[in-house]
DNA sequence: GGAGTGACTCGGT
DNA sequence: CACCGAGCCACTC
């Protein structure tokens, strides 16, 4: 078949999961900054949405997802927290009090892989 | 269409 | 570092 062409533009959601999934392991990123280079600035809570919405089968790295504190964004005594928390640390991310040091783990993409791998 | 709600962010105290 | 308040924006009643 040629290329899908009515497989136009991705919704903003799309977007969003797309970016999520090209964070490369050992990296975290925040909701806010996921944002920007989704397109969508100041829609940290979109990204947030997005990810709670996503279906399993993406299988989507969104415990890389932190926010622009570095801190996990669940409640400490949550199970979601732990969970995240875990496999941050399987990826080899230090994890203080739910917190990461995005200085050292922060994914900082450079302009032509966003170019290149984000259609728009 | 107004009010409430978030896996958010930023600046001030 | 913690707590607050305001701003933010999509979504649901």
């Amino acid at each position: 078949m040629s290329f899908p062409t009515e497989a136009a533009k991705p919704s903003p959601q799309q977007r969003i999961w797309q970016v999520v999934a090209m964070i490369p392991e050992g990296k975290v990123s925040s909701y806010g900054k996921v944002a920007d280079y989704a397109g969508l600035p100041r829609r940290a809570r979109y990204v947030s949405r997005a990810l709670k919405q996503a279906p399993d089968s993406l299988q989507l790295p969104w415990h890389r997802v932190i926010n622009a504190q570095g801190k996990i964004a669940f409640a400490s005594d949550s199970d979601a927290f732990r969970e995240q928390c875990y496999l941050l640390r399987k990826e080899g991310i230090t994890v203080n009090h739910g917190r990461v040091a995005l200085s050292e783990f922060e994914w900082q993409p450079d302009l032509a892989t966003l170019v290149l791998c984000l259609p728009f």
